[in-house]
DNA sequence: TTGTAATTACGAAAATCTTCGTATATATTT
DNA sequence: AAATATATACGAAGATTTTCGTAATTACAA
């Protein structure tokens, strides 16, 4: 279960408002960049099929939603990128994440929550 | 400057093996999957047109080098993970990289003095 | 030298992903 | 009721990526 980019720019739009018609998500994603209705109702055909999304046809307009736990297709794509990207090595994918960027008091404290966790086991 | 899929495989395998010709390179390749030498030749030629090689004529087999640094293609691609696919949440996707896997001792230290700088600032 | 093997160049087929036009059906408005 | 607007279905064009066949060239071997 690999979403193409297009693909997961709509799930991204689900995943943050919740399911949508294609009219409406069309609406959304025209925000981003210029694409036609009947694009994006392709698309949510296709992934309909893939099994990316549902959808409630009981109206007119049909409704779709997500398919996938965002937490879920995350894991999937890090992993992924783990192995293709960064050989494997996890610690430099996550010193890489956190390198030069700005991470706020609060991220810090979570991680080194995490950190402590991690070093009890 | 965004590597495919194919192009990052080919990265990899320079990036871990040195320069290589277009035969050394297939061999190794073939240990992953069942590619055609021709096949690598195309990619390698086209890659080094993008800039993401160079290559070395002096000798009847070219050999061919990276262009490219791997931290550098490393963080672009984690930059353009952490918006599409985390919605810019850079924690998010720290603890998602570091959840449920086993991260050693040593990578655990490393991440603490890098939490320490990053707190006396 | 003649043939065999290995290499590069190159075009184009194949595969995948993205986009949209058109047909058809259904609702809404005048 | 007729015209207009809105929806889905579907095929196919366009764009990108991946694959490989064939031709031309250069080295190597018999």
């Amino acid at each position: 279960m690999k979403p193409t980019e297009s693909e997961l720019e709509i799930l991204q739009l689900l995943w943050e408002h919740g399911p949508l018609t294609v009219r409406a998500l069309n609406d959304k994603l025209n925000k981003q960049r210029r694409v036609g209705y009947t694009t994006s109702l392709k698309m949510m055909q296709i992934m309909t099929e893939k099994g990316m999304l549902t959808r409630d046809t009981s109206l007119r307009s049909h409704v779709y939603a997500p398919a996938l736990q965002p937490a879920s297709v995350q894991s999937n794509i890090l992993d992924h990128v783990l192995k293709t990207v960064f050989m494997g090595d996890r610690s430099k994918l996550v010193l890489q994440a956190l390198g030069n960027q700005h991470v706020s008091r609060e991220e810090l404290s979570e991680l080194k929550a995490l950190i402590q966790k991690m070093e009890e086991k």
